[in-house]
DNA sequence: ATGTAC
């Protein structure tokens, strides 16, 4: 009996628990032929093994078609432990906490918009701190950054930054209760003093999008999005303070594994039981490091916003700029699934996954109960990001899709690959705008460094584990 | 992803 991948059908793979002795569960990987070869290229398999190693691990270690190696468990991989008996485990979250994408709608068309597109892009890189270390026109002290890492957005609504009606299109209302600003180090408040509204670097952006084709026209109607209509598309995290709030916590965790006499097959999946003082400190710095997160996409929304209604002289009710949704994409959260007929309360790590929940579930806002959660995926700045809803992914990922394209190439790879070409020039050429802080980072994010994310999502689709919505084309993007 | 190396 051959211990290596087994295909189970078009769309997924199995990793038996022999493929690896001391597995708890079994693997199972989202992909079609040509992605499971792209991802047998990296430790990502092994990685998606060791997940399924970590104590009070249910049903299986997932993986969405866009995984790719990362910390401990690969970036696409969904992981959930009973909360009873299991673990919670930093590297099964990430280091950018709570890192996600908010999308927003407006009432332009891309062929208003196109005149001034340059302009538009010039402003937006010009009023939205990018890049590595940037900071923000928001500082705090260390006492003020209490009241955003406990409330979560409704913060950033209260000082003016965006509509109260905002907090009902995002995840969780943008708030996860239980946050503890007191867990959180002094040396990670003070990276993110100065980091509100800023949007990093790497594959974080800020992007102006046209709605390039409809596949579901009910749901499409229902989050307000019309074919040739201008979006705008966020991609960022929790910056220096949900790093910092990972880096501190692998310290402990560290220790926890002594302590506790956990067996890992890798020290970067480092975890402590649920009911420990060491989880109780994680998860509440983790909580108040999404809370972070959060606040830092309804600042950037707002500047956006802000930069709309300037450069092109309208008022905000012909902009009518709103938000679509907002959704985390790296986070561990308690919820109720059934899992061989038992009600278990788990923790979900999701780490570069979305969560679909199907349409009818209580955590949805009211005006999304009939369509699903909104999945918001972004892709590479040369061809598309998409929108899906929730649909069956309960019974199968704990109401998990993926989260993006997913890398093909190295970081380095991609500058070696971009080197003698100018990137913002090809795409320039295909009608995208680009400014990004150095021609460094555009290289290592040009697009064929990617995926194709339109394949990725096919697979979701297919698999049953979000529909398709929407596909957007960007117009013009910002980067770090 | 990240004050990209304390």
């Amino acid at each position: 009996m051959s211990k290596g991948v087994q295909q189970l059908d078009d769309y997924r793979w199995l990793l038996p628990q022999d493929y690896k002795p001391g597995m708890r569960v079994p693997g199972i990987i989202y992909a079609d032929d040509i992605l499971m070869q792209a991802i047998m290229k990296d430790l990502s398999l092994e990685q998606v093994a060791n997940g399924a190693f970590l104590p009070g691990i249910v049903k299986a270690s997932f993986a969405m078609p866009d995984i790719h190696q990362g910390y401990g468990l690969p970036v696409g991989g969904v992981v959930a432990t009973d909360i009873t008996d299991g673990v919670v485990s930093p590297g099964a979250v990430g280091y950018d906490i709570n890192c996600g994408v908010r999308l927003l709608r407006t009432e332009l068309t891309k062929e208003e918009v196109r005149p001034k597109l340059k302009e538009l892009v010039l402003a937006l890189f010009s009023e939205i701190p990018t890049g590595v270390g940037s900071r923000g026109r928001i500082r705090l002290s260390r006492q003020e950054m209490e009241a955003p890492l406990l409330k979560g957005a409704a913060w950033a609504v209260k000082q003016g930054y965006g509509e109260p009606a905002d907090l009902a299109c995002i995840e969780s209302g943008g708030c996860l209760a239980d946050a503890d600003p007191d867990a959180v180090s002094h040396k990670a408040l003070e990276r993110g003093s100065s980091q509100l509204g800023t949007l990093g670097s790497g594959n974080h952006f800020l992007e102006v999008q046209a709605v390039a084709e409809i596949y579901d026209p009910h749901a499409a109607e229902v989050l307000g999005l019309f074919e040739g209509q201008v979006t705008v598309m966020i991609h960022t995290g929790s910056r220096g303070l949900g790093h910092q709030v990972c880096t501190d916590s692998l310290v402990e965790m560290e220790r926890a594994v002594r302590k506790y006499g956990i067996e890992l097959p890798d020290r970067q999946l480092a975890c402590t039981p649920w009911k420990s003082p060491e989880a109780t400190q994680y998860l509440g710095a983790m909580r108040a490091a999404a809370n972070f997160a959060w606040n830092n996409r309804q600042c950037l929304a707002h500047w956006a916003k802000e930069v709309f209604l300037k450069v092109f002289g309208i008022s905000p009710r012909t902009l009518g700029l709103s938000t679509v949704y907002d959704v985390a994409h790296n986070i561990v959260k308690v919820e109720e699934h059934e899992v061989e007929g038992r009600r278990l309360k788990l923790a979900v790590h999701r780490k570069g996954a979305t969560r679909a929940f199907p349409p009818g579930h209580p955590e949805l806002p009211a005006h999304y109960q009939a369509i699903g959660q909104p999945v918001l995926i972004p892709g590479d700045m040369g061809r598309a990001s998409f929108v899906l809803v929730g649909t069956g992914a309960m019974e199968q990922t704990f109401g998990s899709t993926c989260h993006g394209a997913g890398r093909v190439m190295s970081r380095h790879a991609a500058i070696k690959a971009a080197k003698g070409r100018a990137i913002h020039r090809e795409l320039e050429d295909q009608g995208i705008i680009v400014k990004a802080s150095g021609q460094e980072s555009l290289a290592e994010e040009m697009p064929e460094a990617y995926k194709d994310v339109t394949q990725v999502v096919t697979v979701v689709h297919r698999a049953g584990l979000s529909k398709m919505v929407a596909r957007l084309r960007p117009m013009g993007v910002i980067k770090g």
